[in-house]
RNA sequence: GGAGAGAUGGCUGAGCGGUUGAAAGCACCGGUCUUGAAAACCGGCAUGGGGGCAACCCCAUCGCGAGUUCAAAUCUCGCUCUCUCCGCCA
C-alpha cells in the first residue's frame, strides 16, 4: 500500500509516478475519492457514537438515582427510547462506512508501489539500464551445449520421468546433479551467514492469505500461486521465501535498537507460471518448483537505499566466487514487480543460450509491504512507531545457478569443471572426480 | 481424531453489564537523593482513526468475527490459536 498522504497535494505526483509503471490512472482518482468519503463517514459515525455514549452515561446516573427516588425512573426510560431511536440511524451510517472502507481497502491493495526517482521510465526490459558487468564469458573452441543436453549425457537430470509424475515444468535431479544442487545451497547459505551477516531461517513453505497479502502477491496475483490446504483451511505454497521471511515480524512493533534484521533461507519455490506458455519451455530455467536461497532485510527507512546496494553486492558475490560472468541491470519503471520501488536484476551469462539471463532480483520495497502488514519499529524507547522498510533479493536462484555452472564450465567432452569454492561440499561425493586441475563432474560418473 | 482448560497492555496478573483504556506488580523512560551505582521516593509509560494553529477533544480496540443491550473486557453464537490427557504419526 502506498502512503495515503499522497491523496492530498501530492496527488498529481502520484498519478505521474504510477502511470510510469503502467498502473491504471483512474485508480488514483478512485482511491482519493474513497478516502475523502471515508473521512466524512468516520466523522459522522464518530459524532453519533459520542452522543450515544453521553446518553448512556446519563442513563446510568438516572438509574442509580431512581433507587432512592422512583420519580426519576420515567426519565431514564425516556432517555433509553431516545437512544434506541438514534441507534437505528447509527447502524445505517456504520454500514455505509463499512462498505466504503472495504472498497478503499480493496483498491489500495491493487495499487503498485511508487518507483524511486532514480528509476528509469520505460515500458519493457529494453529500457533497463546496465549498471555494471563482471567477468568475461569463456572463449570456447567448440559449440557449447545447453544444460539440458549436458544434464542428459551426464545422467544427472531427467525431465521426462519428472513429467510423468507431475507434468510439464518439473524436474528430477539425480545423483551428482542432486549433490551439486545441494552443494550450491550450502555454499550460498554459508557465505551469507558467515560473511554477510544474515541469519539463517527455515520458514514454513505454506502460508495463509494474510501473509501473501502482506508482501503483495495477493489479492492481485492469485493466478500465479499454487493454492492448497484442506477443506477448512486455505494455504498457498510459497512462490519465494521473501513471503515467510518478510512476514516474520508482521503486526509487530520492533523494539528500539533491534534493527536491522538480515535473514536468509533456502526454500523450494512454487509458481504456477500462468501466462508464460511457450516461454522457456526447455530445461530448468522456468519451473513450477525450483530451489532458491533468499535474502531479506528489515531496516530503518533512512538506510534502505544503502541496504539495497549492499544486498545486491551480497548476491553478486556468489557469482564472483563461483567465477560466473554476470551483469547487473537497474530495472525500468515498467519492468519492476508490484511491491518494488527499485530493483536490480543480476543476469548471469549462459553459453547455451548465448545470453545473459536473470538469476537474482534485488528490490527495495520501501514501506509498501510494511504498511500492508503493519510492521513498525521504535527509534527510541518512547518514540512513536514508524513503518520499517523491507528489501528482498535472491541470493541466488539455485536451479539457474546450476544451469550456469554446467554451461559455463563444460569442456568439449561434456564434462563439468567444478568451481573450487564448491570442493569442500563435493570432495569424495559419488560421481565427482578429483584431477590435478581440480574437481570434475564427468559423464562416466 | 476423542476429552477437557484457556486467550486481558512489553511481561505477570485483577476485573458484580454502567467514567474500566482497563487495578496491582515487574520491566522501561524522566527526576530527586548519591562521589558513582544500587535501594528508596516522585512522575511518566498502548495502538489506530477523526477534529483542532495549539493546549487538547472525540471514536475504536481486552484473540478474531457476528449478536443481545440505551450501554459489553464482562452475556450468547461462530472462528482462530494455545495448553493438558488419550489415539495416530516423521
Amino acid at each position: 500500500m502506498i502512503d495515503p498522504r499522497y491523496f492530498g497535494d501530492a496527488i498529481e505526483e502520484l498519478r505521474r509516478a504510477l502511470s510510469a509503471r503502467g498502473a491504471a490512472p483512474e485508480l488514483v482518482s478512485r482511491l482519493s475519492a474513497l478516502s475523502e468519503e471515508r473521512r466524512k463517514l468516520v466523522r459522522r459515525t464518530d459524532e453519533m457514537k459520542a452522543a450515544r455514549n453521553r446518553v448512556s452515561q446519563e442513563i446510568a446516573k438516572l438509574k442509580a438515582a431512581a433507587k432512592t427516588d422512583p420519580a426519576v425512573a420515567a426519565q431514564a426510560e425516556a432517555r433509553v427510547s431516545e437512544s434506541k431511536a438514534a441507534g437505528e440511524e447509527l447502524k445505517r451510517a456504520e454500514e455505509d462506512l463499512k462498505k466504503v472502507e472495504a472498497d478503499f481497502m480493496s483498491v489500495s491493495l491493487i495499487v503498485p508501489n511508487i518507483p524511486h526517482e532514480s528509476v528509469a521510465v520505460g515500458t519493457s526490459s529494453s529500457a533497463n539500464v546496465e549498471v555494471r558487468r563482471w567477468g568475461e564469458p569463456a572463449k570456447m573452441d567448440f559449440k557449447p551445449k545447453d544444460h539440458v543436453d549436458l544434464g542428459a549425457s551426464l545422467g544427472i537430470l531427467d525431465f521426462e520421468r519428472a513429467g510423468r509424475m507431475s507434468g510439464a515444468r518439473f524436474s528430477l535431479y539425480m545423483g551428482a546433479g542432486a549433490a551439486l544442487e545441494r552443494a550450491l545451497i550450502g555454499f550460498m547459505l554459508d557465505l551469507h551467514t558467515r560473511e554477510h551477516g544474515y541469519k539463517e531461517m527455515i520458514p514454513p513453505f505454506m502460508v495463509g492469505r494474510d501473509a501473501m497479502t502482506g508482501t503483495g502477491q495477493l489479492p492481485k496475483f492469485e493466478e500465479d500461486l499454487f493454492r492448497t490446504g484442506t477443506a477448512d483451511r486455505e494455504l498457498f505454497l510459497v512462490p519465494t521465501a521473501e513471503v515467510p521471511l518478510t512476514n516474520i515480524y508482521r503486526q509487530e512493533i520492533i523494539a528500539q535498537g533491534r534493527l536491522p534484521f538480515y535473514f536468509t533461507a533456502y526454500t523450494p519455490c512454487f509458481r504456477s507460471e500462468a501466462g508464460s506458455y511457450g516461454k522457456d519451455t526447455r530445461g530448468l530455467i522456468r519451473q513450477h518448483q525450483f530451489q532458491k536461497v533468499e535474502l531479506v532485510k528489515i531496516v530503518e527507512p533512512e538506510k534502505s537505499w544503502d541496504e539495497l546496494e549492499t544486498m545486491t553486492r551480497d548476491a553478486e558475490r556468489v557469482l564472483q566466487l563461483l567465477g560466473l560472468p554476470y551483469r547487473t541491470m537497474a530495472l525500468c519503471s515498467g519492468d519492476m514487480g508490484f511491491s518494488a520501488a527499485k530493483t536490480y536484476d543480476i543476469e548471469v551469462w549462459l553459453p547455451g543460450q548465448g545470453a545473459y539471463r536473470e538469476i537474482s532480483s534485488c528490490s527495495n520495497c520501501t514501506d509498501f509491504q510494511a504498511r500492508r502488514m503493519q510492521m513498525r519499529y521504535r527509534e527510541a524507547p518512547e518514540a512513536k512507531p514508524r513503518l520499517v522498510h523491507t528489501l528482498n533479493g535472491s541470493g541466488l536462484a539455485v536451479g539457474r545457478t546450476f544451469v550456469a555452472v554446467l554451461e559455463n564450465f563444460q569442456n568439449a567432452e561434456g564434462n563439468i569443471r567444478i568451481p573450487d569454492v564448491l570442493r569442500k561440499y563435493l570432495d569424495g561425493a559419488p560421481g565427482f572426480f578429483a584431477g590435478p586441475d581440480g574437481l570434475w563432474l564427468r559423464r562416466d560418473g
